[in-house]
DNA sequence: CTAGATAATTGACCGCGGTCAATAATAAAT
DNA sequence: ATTTATTATTGACCGCGGTCAATTATCTAG
């Protein structure tokens, strides 16, 4: 067990995150250096490695959060009746991760934690959304002969697929929501045949 | 119309290209470095750039062929007649897809293209494997109610959505295959119900 | 209060991907 | 052949993420 954080450690890392966040609020994700947080911060760059393992670690934090909010939203609503209710009801989830090509990347790359003591926020939160939308399909209208569990995982990999070809130029012609309602559609409420 | 290339051009590019799949052969792509590469191919480091957009682009080719190679295999198999069969087929391009951390980063990275002019090799098996797959699902025992096309694309999902877990600590304790023959169970022959 | 231990900060430095004005090699025109 | 237009190559240079030995601030024991 390690000591008490000092307090001026939360204080310098409350000044990087801020900095951070003006950066992103001001331009994009995509284009925030750790020279200018750090400079904003006004401490070394050494500093910003003492405190975030890489560039990454310090991105996992900022959008992690803002799943986190869109999560908070989303829990209070009532479980979707449909596939349509269930698109509306992940909008906010579905425009953040692909308001930025770069936030898509880091979201794919960190949903993953390579170690189990290193779940960062944003793989946290990919666990959090499949217990949101599981609990969501357990009580809908959905096909019955899996698990909920089972259900949001698929739902989960078909959003990145529509946001992933959405993203390529040839796929564009076609909005990513159309593609995903095919796809709950035919995940969700196969019609056998 | 550009002019044709010059002899000097090709025999440049293929030095290059020899020397990267050294380097890949004798290690990994992931500590592939330009700078070796053009060490070894005995250029400067600007005329790799001038080959290739950036070394992005030499992955795109390098994995990109090692793709085709297993689609090349893959083609002539015989339709599967359920979904083990279909996995088992598809073994040799999960094996590649899933060799390296690194790689699996480049193919998502790369699957679709930003432009279409800009279709890289990658991109273009995305496409092939569509095509392959789907000619498979129209023949065989499988659900009929959905295009073999889309069929495909939900097959391609659950293939990066089982590989990305599996890269996951939390979720090595289940095979990747385990993971893909519950997906696409559910997925190809639903019970509906 | 002081000395020693621990934790936080610093900034010069490195690695490596990528750029670009200058130069050299090649092809086309006279 | 000689000039002219293109194309290929070069390597010094830059940007930026990341490291680390040295320094400074903070905590704790006596």
């Amino acid at each position: 067990m390690g000591r008490a954080p000092q307090k001026r450690t939360l204080e310098t890392r409350a000044k990087l995150v801020a900095a951070a966040q003006d950066i992103v609020s001001e331009g994009s994700y995509a284009d925030l250096r750790t020279e200018e947080v750090v400079l904003r911060a006004g401490v070394a760059k050494g500093t910003f490695f003492a405190h975030f393992k890489d560039k990454d670690a310090l991105m996992d934090q900022l959008i992690g959060a803002r799943i986190n909010e869109c999560l908070d939203q989303i829990e209070v609503c009532p479980a979707p009746r449909d596939v349509d209710g269930l698109i509306n009801a992940l909008m906010p989830l579905l425009d953040l991760m692909r308001c930025e090509r770069y936030v898509f990347d880091v979201i794919l790359r960190l949903s993953g934690a390579a170690a189990i003591e290193e779940i960062g926020p944003i793989a946290q939160t990919f666990e959090r959304q499949v217990i949101v939308i599981a609990g969501w399909l357990a009580q809908g209208p959905f096909r019955s002969d899996i698990s909920p569990e089972l259900m949001a995982e698929g739902v989960q990999a078909f959003c990145i697929q529509a946001i992933a070809l959405n993203f390529c130029a040839i796929n564009q012609a076609i909005p990513a929501e159309d593609r995903l309602r095919e796809y709950l559609g035919a995940w969700l409420m196969p019609a056998k045949a």
